[in-house]
DNA sequence: TCCTTTTATACTCATGGTGAGTATAAGTCT
DNA sequence: AGACTTATACTCACCATGAGTATAAAAGGA
């Protein structure tokens, strides 16, 4: 009845939007994210979690929500089991030496589809997919669906990841099967962190669609604009002014502070707050369903 | 750097819908849900997870997606971390001793709002949840909130158990702090189980809206009445029958067979298959975000 | 045979959210 | 003062959705 007792590991993607970017809280020279087992002290998985981050980088830690689980076969060891969790902050203005705040797409350059910014790195993927794929019908299409011309999903971050990991196209899966050729760009993790760091961004690109999550990466009052830019960040897509306005407004998730912004170029913007209130009214419908009655 | 060694236990939420009512698999006469520890000749959680299932229940596993990972205290012995996961499948014909399905609404009679049949449930949970608030504001608007009738919502199934729960209203809550006072009707479970298995519902209801995966749960072939029966068993919900055809076909979800039924009363049905390739067209959209472009 | 019952399927209509684009307001900068 | 820049307001077509009604096609009884 005694199953072998195991490792806990827990994992952070502490996520934050500075001036207009995506960052992710690392140590090791942006080689891995905070992490450390749980251990016998911790209350619970999000107090060990609390502590680990905290310890490796002097973080403070807000909004958190776990992720997934998974085993891994920790070389050598006894075998882990893996617990990550995404966070949403503010970046700190002090600074922790060995801990660095790193852009998303530094990991992912082709993810961040703003103004086709993504555009030569998806270009330059796509023939290599393609060469993979070879006649296989299914592999052609799973190429064709995640980084073809036909719509761009931007939810799709793990699923392209793993596509790029299959294919022998990131460092990552060299280490497990040796390939031969280049690699494709970005940023390289240790373990499967950029895995879980894949996650994370689908996970967020998907949330911040039905659940007002974006403001815990706001400071207490912003403009529309910042409204939009850090969910602009978050998506790797632009969006559409008129229309983005208008769907705040109509959602009534924020309200007027009366005051504006000012010394900038153009017309001052009116400086918003979050409605405390809507996440104690709103038991967000998300209905679909033709309900009857 | 070495942690504390944990157990970790793996629970399955396996669902299935039988005769337009949503049931679960159990073990111990519904007093648990079939679960296990992590052993080594396990390869991955979910090798091990269809080990156990099958080991207690010989029931075949499906689909299968985790659900949550959370960090128990094992009575006395050493602490423990339980996965759990939902799986969807149909009821096998043949029987296995010591495994048995369940209605979910055994174990919460207050969720099923198919034409008012909670209805009493929760007129009988009300006052009791409204004494408990007392005076204290915030208590009342969760009260209100949850089982008010004010637009019941179908998502927040894990929500009210919790209620329930600090309200000392099941008996799982009284096992923890000694509570006054009787408890309310529906079945209870060992350890968390009844809170795993309101997280698995409650999860399903989100996703049947977003993912075709009530097919996971019906026959090869099906009329469109099985099909909304079935997605009415498992929201709780009464759907308009017009509408909810429509929003099918407009999806193209389904696709004829050319058969239709025969032998029962009124007009034959038309007998549909899910379009398998919906699976890999659809990235499945969720916009919601103004794009621009 | 015909009529009732039952279930399936097809239509209608008003409404509101969404995509796309344009127009005006109110500041800075030169 | 005029150019520039950003914010904010408004328009219009279209489509998905809520709600309800009408017709089709079988079984079963008088």
């Amino acid at each position: 009845m005694e199953g072998g007792a195991v490792q806990a590991e827990l994992i952070a993607v502490l996520a934050a939007v500075t001036d207009g970017e995506p960052r992710v809280l690392t140590i090791g020279s942006g080689y891995a994210l905070p992490s450390g087992p749980l251990e016998e002290g911790h209350r619970s998985l999000q107090t060990g979690l609390r502590a680990w981050v905290e310890r490796q980088t002097h973080h403070p830690l807000g909004y958190v929500e776990q992720l997934y689980t998974f085993a891994g076969q920790l070389p050598g060891e006894a075998r882990g089991i893996s617990i990550s969790y995404l966070g949403l902050t503010r970046e700190a203005v002090t600074e922790y030496p060995g801990a660095e705040w790193h852009g998303w797409y530094e990991y992912f350059p082709w993810e961040d589809a703003r103004q086709d910014r993504s555009a030569p790195y998806v270009a330059a993927i796509l023939p290599r997919l393609r060469l993979w794929a070879g006649d296989d019908a299914t592999r052609q299409a799973r190429v064709e669906g995640l980084f073809g011309a036909e719509g761009w999903n931007e939810e799709l971050v793990l699923q392209r990841y793993e596509l790029l990991w299959q294919a022998s196209l990131v460092p990552e899966a060299r280490r497990a099967h040796a390939g031969e050729g280049g690699t494709v760009p970005g940023r390289e993790m240790t373990h499967d962190h950029r895995r879980i760091l894949a996650t994370a961004i689908a996970r967020l690109r998907a949330k911040i669609k039905y659940r007002p999550v974006v403001f815990e990466l706001l400071p207490r009052e912003f403009t529309m604009l910042d409204l939009q830019q850090t969910m602009e960040a978050l998506a790797g897509q632009t969006l559409h002014k008129p229309n983005f306005r208008r769907l705040i407004e109509q959602q009534e998730l924020v309200e007027e502070t009366g005051k504006t912004t000012s010394g900038l170029a153009g017309r001052p913007a009116k400086l918003f707050r979050f409605r405390q209130a809507v996440l104690e009214e709103r038991g967000v419908s998300g209905t679909k369903l033709p309900r009857v009655k």
